[in-house]
DNA sequence: CACGATTTGTGCATGCCTTCACAAATGCCT
DNA sequence: AGGCATTTGTGAAGGCATGCACAAATCGTG
């Protein structure tokens, strides 16, 4: 699990002892499912309430085919020849994504990037609540942000058996990450999110997501180098190749 | 290209006519490529200057043999029984990223996370230069942010030209994310990364990489809710299934 | 009630990615 | 010089993911 993807499928569909009932999920899948999501929400806001594969698929950015097939693994509710109820798939994936109510977060490290994650509404609006910030800065610690203290790190086990929390962000610098990351982890966090640029160590049953945005600049650069080299080439053949339509 | 992964290979391993003799690389190897960089620069920084697959591949979280199936699409220039040269496979992925010289970026919506994008000092370390500040807001523009003044959105083809700008990042509202990649593809910017929480409608020449938090966070919220789901079995089963030990 | 238009759900083929396992290559040590 | 330990580079197999293409289901209409 502390890699990204370890394996593909979840869970056995079956309806499990707990009665949750969660169906059995490929990875890349559940990586989708916010996208349909943020779409779905999008397209509610507009007064649709019934929508095709088609035209979700146009608003998340994917093929149609694959979103059928997606929204099949989660026994699936649409009706054919008319589409998909929006309210009650938004409210399935919610459900999925464990989203039915709120989840608090815990953020770590309000420097710069920690400031503007803190302030940002976003989070509220999709199913999450910032509930404590932390930082080992002395000078940072009482701060108020957006109506929240800043805790000093020793106090994390207290505030986070307080609040329950059970998903952190990382945004201290990168030599801090894997103290932070073992902190958290001691104190029965699961899940965390680090912008540090670090991999981190943790115990199998903690999932570490992480985004790193210089990694997304130099896969960018990538693609650049090649396009320069293509523009390159002799005239006719690089502009064709390199000048398409519009449309996905 | 618009979308994130299109095909997987990227163009043919001969030599081109423009001599700049690119390897076909897997777009999941480019995405490692990176991450590997970041490694070498860890480890070249302790002095290290051989290292191993086994090693690198450590210090990057990925198994060795892909590693080195990654590094066999550049001409792999390791030494059987020793292992690979620090400096020298830092310049080749350097090399084949795009990355010799640093790359020019622009950044559009100087906000709250725009501020911290603009003063963030990892990206000059990992090869790019933001060159250029941009917002639509008249309060915003002129205001000086780490010695780079912030212009009027109206003002990108100018810039972009001057600066010779291939890459922009967005970090504007969702709702103004669009028009200003249309500006953008308008101005000759072939990639675009985009924090704004919305499908970006591009030629295909473009690229566009996306980064939104409420994603990375859903999906982990998703593994939290079927992690509860298993403790919250009998007993044994779920003991046996939830805990395991560390290690990758 | 029957028919046609529409749209879902999915079997299937194809291609990509990952990982194992091992032969080939290198360097060190005696 | 020869043998041994080490480590790379890669063939091959298996597992996922993708997207086509179509049968099955549903609705509206006459
Ligand atoms: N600022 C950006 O735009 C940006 C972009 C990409 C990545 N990042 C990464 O995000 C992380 C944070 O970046 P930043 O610009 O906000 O840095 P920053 O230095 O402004 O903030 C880091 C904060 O972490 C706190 N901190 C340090 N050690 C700590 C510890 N052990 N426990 C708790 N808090 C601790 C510091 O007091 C500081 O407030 C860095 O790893 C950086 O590489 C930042
Ligand atoms: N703040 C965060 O931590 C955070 C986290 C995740 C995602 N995001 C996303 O990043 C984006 C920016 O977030 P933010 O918190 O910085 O918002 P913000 O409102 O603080 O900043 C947006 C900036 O964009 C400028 N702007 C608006 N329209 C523009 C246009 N047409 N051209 C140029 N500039 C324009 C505004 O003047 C403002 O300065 C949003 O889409 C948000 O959803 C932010």
């Amino acid at each position: 699990m502390s890699h990204q993807r370890d394996r593909a499928s979840t869970r056995n569909a079956q309806t499990g002892p707990s009665g949750l009932d969660l169906p059995d999920l490929p990875e890349a899948t559940v990586a989708r499912l916010p996208e349909y999501l943020r779409a779905l929400h999008g397209l509610a806001e507009t007064g649709l309430d019934v929508v095709s594969s088609e035209e979700l698929a146009g608003a998340a950015g994917v093929n149609s085919a694959k979103l059928r097939k997606d929204l099949s693994y989660l026994r699936s509710s649409g009706t054919r020849g008319v589409g998909y109820d929006v309210a009650s798939l938004i409210a399935k994936i919610e459900y999925v994504l464990g989203l039915s109510q709120h989840r608090t977060v815990a953020l770590v490290g309000v420097g710069n990037l920690g400031h503007a994650l803190a302030g940002y509404a976003g989070f509220e609006s999709r199913g999450f609540h910032i509930a404590a910030l932390f930082d080992a800065d002395p000078r940072r610690v009482g701060e108020r942000i957006g109506g929240l203290r800043v805790h000093h790190v020793d106090e994390l086990p207290l505030v986070v058996a307080q609040e329950r929390i059970s998903i952190a962000v990382i945004a201290t610098p990168a030599q801090a990450a894997q103290s932070v990351a073992d902190a958290l982890v001691a104190c029965g966090v699961t899940s965390i999110l680090n912008f540090a640029p670090k991999v981190l160590n943790v115990p199998d049953n903690v999932d570490v997501r992480k985004v790193d945005l210089a990694i997304e600049l130099q896969i960018l650069s990538f693609h650049e180098h090649r396009k320069a080299s293509l523009t390159a080439l002799p005239s006719t053949l690089g502009g064709v190749l390199g000048q398409e339509a519009y449309g996905s």
